[in-house]
DNA sequence: AATGAATGAGCATTCATTCAT
DNA sequence: TATGAATGAATGCTCATTCAT
């Protein structure tokens, strides 16, 4: 592939990643992303075979940029051990505000049933490796709970930085506005750091 | 309005809650919504106004639902404040078991920019008060650990049943295929329940 | 028939004429015939058959309404020989002015290739004849010029007036906007008085 | 714009000329152009934004052609002034006898409350300019009546041809059928030429 | 006589995709 | 590689008309 071609196909990919993201597969047109990305729709086809392919590969990237995610936070972690769940957890709620492409490709592909999401298999789950390293050293220093696993233990980081992000406009309506202030959200994730 | 317009009504109603929490607003046709509730099209524009309208509406009575959701949980917990946390847990997953189109509505709610959630401000909040009840008995008990307030208490429960739910697809992929075994899950949700 | 029904079919009638003579045959719609005249929308059907048979109805009554114009002008026509043609002139003119749905009704008829107008046939002429007699007597005492007949002369009065409110949104652009200031038609229409 | 784009879009400007002018804008369907122009529906979109932008398009261009009308007439005229009168209304009368789409076209414009005209502003006036120079030189030399304005000569000789043709189908039945055949007519000008 | 409910064909418009250059 | 032109199957929505009470 030429240089022309390389640069084309990023951006379409770059402008499919938001548009897909906002709107999702249906809400999203192709031709939208031709015109969004200043590139021939005929492109998209030539590299991305179609829209599903498109949004297919959106999605991977996503996931490829998300595992990449700087964490330094681990190492600090390995140092100072009783700051491991405050140091994932604000790492946690900051990918999602940095990152919204993610939990919402990542709610997108879970609600639509026609996306397949083989590809990602392996994507995500090597970093975990290092992260539950981590945790056990730490749990093993009495800085986590005992009886609780690692999975339990990411699963309840991930959920709640997910829900708070993913349900941002229900929640806020139905449930409370307070937490999605800056104070009242630091008020609540401390509280919940101090369930582990 | 006659009996068989309420019929018709309600029969179109069933059946978009039933097709845009599968496939979403956008996802969704009019057609195949007439098609399914075997209905004339023409029906849901005189009844709903249009497409959004419809959307609106079976959002707004998937909430009246889950309101309504029957929780005896509640009166048992008030003589037994111990399993407060358990039954709640196991309320909010169980409500997400049998009615999943709760959690699918929801999240193509908050994803989609164009629907507007104004209708469904009154329809939760009140069940919560019972909730908060309960759990500050509880808490005043030693049963709930002191140091977490009812906010972060609910919000981590909702987030735990949620996040389990909506990211079945790719956690199931990426994360731990076990949790979504019957074991597996019980076993996640009593350490879970060990963190309050 | 009973007397609410007369009522009734003459809302219907009133209002078609109306909304018809605004926005053409395709342009209107039953519905909202029946919405504006207040009346249930099988009504219509039931008094005037279909939709081109209200339209029809319409446009006869339009006829008849306008036959019925009280040109006192040929009395004093009779009085005044040389008033005719100014007094002729305001009267269609004023015609227009007052009942804009004539000219509308009639264009929109002379437009529409499906529109019969066979019923109008006798509603007209006989008015003619009244205007005749006080020409022919204006013209034998001088106060017409001599060599025009009636029917060119009375022609011309017709098309002055007609293709003034007819072609008033492009004339006012395209021509001259002049002509359509209260002093600006006085003009005109005084030059044209001047050419019989 | 590539050659074959130029013939599509002037196929469907034609088909679309001959359909509005016979049926006005409601009573046309977009369907139906596509179909007798043997284009992609798709394309009168793409090259006219909608069924408004095609209409408005279709006025513009039947402006345009009339603008263009060939009078050698003034020349003549101008030699030879004493006709000047019946040599106009001849040429107005011929204009609509062969581009009966012109006065359809205006008359749709002028009953259609939503079609805007802008765009004909300066399309015609233009023409103007060169005919009153004639009128001038004809009425300086007393073959025009000497109390008359250009603009009262215009608006009545267009007047006459105008509504001659507009009201052909009405005023047939219910004023002379005589003036619509070619003795009738001929007759009705020349009366009507004796006027100025 | 009057009305709300229902229908099916139609309507303007848009979509994902392919063709031709 | 790149692009404008073209396509046909939809897609949300409306219309004139009829049914049932």
């Amino acid at each position: 592939m030429q240089e022309r071609a390389k640069i084309t196909k990023a951006k379409i990919l770059e402008t499919a990643i938001k548009l897909f993201s906002e709107s999702g597969f249906h809400g999203t047109r192709v031709d939208t992303v031709a015109a969004a990305a200043e590139v021939n729709k005929q492109r998209i086809y030539a590299y991305f075979r179609n829209k599903a392919g498109l949004f297919e590969a959106a999605l991977e990237h996503v996931f490829e940029e998300v595992s990449l995610f700087p964490s330094k936070t681990l190492e600090k972690a390995l140092r100072k051990p009783e700051n491991l769940t405050p140091m994932l957890l604000a790492d946690f709620m900051g990918l999602h505000d940095k990152y919204p492409y993610f939990w919402r490709m990542l709610a997108w592909a879970n609600l639509n049933k026609d996306v397949s999401i083989d590809s990602l298999l392996d994507i995500i789950s090597n970093q975990d490796k290092v992260i539950e390293e981590a945790f056990l050293s730490a749990q093993k220093k009495g800085c986590v709970k005992k009886d609780i696993s690692f999975t339990a233990y990411l699963f309840n980081l991930m959920a709640i930085s997910f829900f708070y992000h993913s349900n941002q406009k229900t929640l806020s309506k139905t449930f409370s506005s307070e937490i999605y202030t800056p104070a009242g959200r630091e008020q609540l994730m401390k509280q919940l750091i101090s369930l582990f």
